[in-house]
Parts: structure tokens; sequence; C-alpha cells
DNA sequence: AATAAAATTTAGACAAAACTAAAAATATTA
DNA sequence: TAATATTTTTAGTTTTGTCTAAATTTTATT
């Protein structure tokens, strides 16, 4: 089964929201695409008769185990184009985002699974993001947001939780990145901010916030 | 100015065709896009509108310089992604061409200018074929078909005439590929066909039709 | 439970890119 | 040159994916 740009974005979008919500509704399906309630709708009856899609009008809808398989392998080809421009062409991790969401939709089987053995079957993107494998397997690791780990512990940054351009911006700017090594100094109760110390780098200080949306785990 | 697929197939097609014929015809253009001349008239109206074309009703059609330069682009990305899909990827020669379809079209500046880096910056993809650099100046070498080539004299190839599939996969079979080293022992007057040396391979005959869809350069 | 509000779907329209069939322009040839 | 054939364009349709506006269903609130 192939399916169009649309199709897989649609797909793309109700997979990201059923896993936070299980059934996804029009309204933040179309707040989702940034589109209209209406357009979701006709896309809905598509996707339904396709088979992808558990839906009754009204009454919400969800991808059904064809239509999850379809949606991993468009998060698969993403993430390995991902690390592709990261890796081997040196973008900087907040920029391959909207051309990753270009390359996504190139139909070769064959190239995705050459381009996975080319960049030696990574298992996570440049944002920590895990990599379906063609069966659409997902590996997991244990990881604890920083704010919970204890001081002096030696930790990887694994994830990050809120990604968006101004969060990347600022890991940028304390050289923080996937597979940084850091350690917690201290911790000021005042407003709950750490102290850490950023791979062989001087001490610096982020906020709670930013803490909570930086997973790690062990070295 | 950035283009549908649509439009940058048919600026590719258009391109093609001109420079054997200069003027191009709705008929000839229509039978290269396959697709019907009334679908050709449409989009050179929108091309004409868009003003990459010199185009007047019933009299023929050709790319003006902003055309050219479109199409250039676009043949720069094909031919860069087909080296990628061999040089990297490891495809075989003959299997590249529908994939780099899709991936010529996508859209971004700063990824073409880092895959040419990436790739060291070629100046030939893997059929032999130029590759416009970004201001789409074409690299030269002097070429001439292996059936102008004197006895003995060792070359090396550097383009195929026929590129359809069933000449590379003839060619798959002889172990002939852009770089090959050839030299020729013996012409058959009977019918043209000619007696080859490929690489350190035995001898083998390959038919004049062949020889004349081979080029070559010196060594 | 009745009514108001919100969410969702339907109906109808539009744009892009294709098509078919017919008309118009150009080219060929008898 | 008149008749015929070919090429090209126009006119009208189709498909995909989108939209707006209106109607319908569900949910929330008195």
């Amino acid at each position: 089964m192939s399916f169009t740009t649309s199709e897989e974005n649609y797909i793309k979008g109700i997979f990201h929201l059923q896993q936070e919500t299980g059934l996804v509704n029009t309204n933040s399906l179309a707040a989702e695409m940034q589109t209209r309630p209406a357009s979701v709708t006709d896309m809905l009856k598509k996707l339904k008769s396709k088979k992808l899609l558990q839906y009754e009008k009204y009454k919400g809808f969800k991808l059904n185990e064809a239509g999850k398989k379809a949606a991993l392998d468009v998060v698969r080809k993403h993430r390995l184009w991902e690390f592709f421009l990261v890796e081997k062409l040196k973008f900087d991790w907040d920029k391959v985002h909207p051309i990753a969401e270009e390359l996504e939709h190139i139909s070769s089987e064959e190239l995705v699974q050459r381009l996975d053995n080319f960049l030696g079957n990574p298992s996570f993107d440049p944002h920590g993001d895990p990599i379906p494998d063609k069966n659409g397997k997902i590996p997991v690791i244990k990881q604890q947001s920083l704010s919970e780990i204890p001081f002096k512990k030696n930790v990887t940054v694994s994830s990050v939780g809120n990604q968006t351009a101004q969060m990347l911006d600022m890991l940028k700017h304390y050289n923080i990145a996937i597979g940084t090594q850091l350690t917690i100094l201290k911790k000021f109760e005042f407003d709950g901010s750490l102290e850490i110390k950023v791979s062989k780098q001087n001490a610096c200080i982020i906020s709670e916030q930013v803490a909570k949306n930086v997973f790690v785990h062990d070295v």
C-alpha cells in the first residue's frame, strides 16, 4: 500500500496525537495539521476507506494496526533523514526538521533500507527520538528528566521534551546536544534552577523549566 | 522563484528537447512527458506567465535564460542525488534514475550545496553526464564515441548515449561502467562489431550499435 | 429537560493538474 | 489553390485536496 504526501502527513499527525490521548478528535487534528475541521473530515473518510482507521462519525478516531505501521514507516524515514542531515551533511540539529518533512515522503523502500545501513543503523535521531526499525519496532532506553537526577551523578542527554525552535536555540547556547554529558552541581531552592557542568566546560545555570525538558540516561 | 514538481518536470523536458531541436513543439513535448498535447498547452501558459518561456501560439517555444537556469538547477539536483545513491548507498547505477526523479524536487538550496560538498563536488554523475555547478555552469570533457577510437589506445568510459534500462543492463553484463578502462583489439568488418578488452578481464565482443553509444575520453 | 455552546459533518465551491472531444490554425499534397 | 491531414488550442470535465458556510450532532449549562 502506498500513500500520497497528504495522507502520510495526516497519518503522522493522528499517530502523534493518539499517543497522548488515545482517541483523537477532529478539532485537535485540525489544529495539529494547521487546517480546517472540514478538511480533516474529508481525509478521515479517505483513510477509513483505505482501512487505516477506526472511525465513527462524531465519536472520534484512532489508527488501527495497519495505520500505526504506516505512521511508523514515515517516522522512521523522517528520523533517518534527520540523522543523515546532521551526521553527514553537518546541519545544525535545529535546522533539519523542515527538510526531513520533505524527504520523508520519498517512496523507495530500498532507499530507506540502504540509508539505514549507510548511517550504521542508528537507534536515535539527533533530537534523541528513537528511530523505528523496518518492522516498526521502537528502541527504548530508560530515561529520566534532568530535574529528577541526584547531585554529582554523570548522565548523558538522550532527548528533549519541548522541541520548539526556542528551546533548541537555548540548548545550543548552553552547548547541550544529544549525547552531551552532564553533572548536577547544585540546586537553588529559590526558583528550582540548577547549576550544572556541561562536558568539560565551565559550570552554568539552567532554569527548572529547561531541566524538566531535558531527558537523560546513565552514562 | 520556486516551482511545483510538475512545473520542474516540464522545464526539464523542454530543456532536454531544445538542446537537440532549438524550438520545441507541443506534440514532441507531450510525447517526452507522456501526457496529452492539451495538458502541454495548459502548462505552457503557466510557464509563460512565470516568464520562463518564449512562446507564441502555434509557433513553438523555448526556455529563455531564466528558464534554462531553472532547468539546470533541477538537472544539478538530479545528478548529485544519483551520485549519492551510487557512491554512498551503493545502488547499481541503472537503478537510481526513478529515485533521483523524486529527490530532485526537494526544495532546500542549502541541502543541495551541502550535498555537493559532502560528495566532494563531483563533475560527472554515475552515467557520465556532467553536473552543473550552482551557477549553472556545465563541465566539459572532449569525448568520442568508442566506434571512432583507434586500436590499442587506452580510453576511459565517460558516458552512455542511449540510457535505456536495456542498454544499462547490457553494459552491466559486460562489466562496463563510467570510469571503466577499455582497449579496442579488433574490428570485424562483417558487421562492424568490436573485440575489446575491459579493464583486466578477458576480451569480449560488442556490437557496432553498442560501440556507437559508449563515449570515452583519454585515460 | 430545555436551551445554549461547542464540535463535527455536509454541501457546495475552488485551484492545480490532468484528461477528452471538438474547434481552429497550420502544413501538405493533389 | 483547393482539399486534406496534422498540429495545436479551446472548452468543458475529472480528481485530489483544500476551503467557507450552513446544518447537524453532541456536550455543557442553567
